[in-house]
DNA sequence: CGCTAATTTGCAATGGTTTTCATTAAGAGG
DNA sequence: CCTCTTAATGAAAACCATTGCAAATTAGCG
């Protein structure tokens, strides 16, 4: 049975806090820090806490429902689109496109597999500098 | 002109605390932290601070001469072939295999290509439950 | 050797994230 | 509605990693 409230995806409760941090991520298309969601929420009037953000963050990113991107200092997270995908993120500007390719999750499968690894996941990035600031 | 002192090739000096995490690194094939081989240089009698663990457990990985794994947590490190190589970690007994191949860095190339991003690097880590503790 | 310049070191302070634990509140069942 | 159970929240503490700056060390040179 699939859920109908709209922060039931995450946890077992639906909270004024998880309405809260996923409609400002639906709202913005920018990947955004943990520190940036929680300033926003409370300076829109949301009673929130920082501790929160980053629960609230770390599950929504455990469920695919947001994109987690580690730079160097802080990690930055972005709504994405549900289905499992990569990143090609500009090192310059942070322009990120998203990329997919049959082709390395079996790379990664059957490197895997040659070594007797099950349950297999992975994790993927590309970074360049892209057009405009190149 | 290449450098015949051990620790050369990190900085441009040779100091005693270099010398003893190289040493360390090289005398220990799994992965671990800066705390941890902090621990263990005080506690064999190396005078050593944190902070110069850090750095030079940074220098080293951008000298490409130690792996660097990023964990939720934290980051560990490890002595590594020089070549460019990627790896397969065990989620649960952390043991780890180093796996290569040309298709990847093709495929990573290509899709950066096609997005106009020049300067192409990439990460890939895959994770899963090895043989041992499957 | 001893002097000097410049890198390296390490403490202390800072930044970002996670954990702990007491409190609050969601929501199921009277 | 009211109550009860349990998950979620949030303030403070803990944790990992980085940065600023003064002191110590290295290595080149007279």
């Amino acid at each position: 049975m699939t859920s109908d409230s709209p922060t039931a995806q995450v946890g077992t409760r639906n909270t004024r806090q998880k309405a809260a941090v996923l409609n400002l991520l639906q709202d913005n298309p920018q990947f955004c820090s943990a520190q940036q969601v929680h300033v926003q929420l409370v300076n829109s009037g949301e009673g929130i806490g920082l501790t929160t953000v980053y629960r609230i963050l770390q599950a929504l990113a455990g469920a695919g429902l947001v994109d987690v991107l580690r730079t160097d200092t802080e990690q930055l997270y972005r709504h994405c689109s549900p289905t499992h995908h990569h990143h090609l993120v500009c090192r310059s500007c942070s322009r990120t496109v998203e990329i997919e390719d049959r082709a390395v999750e079996q790379w990664a499968a059957q490197a895997a597999a040659e070594h007797g690894f099950r349950e297999v996941t992975h994790t993927v990035e590309v970074f360049g500098i892209c057009a405009e600031c190149g």
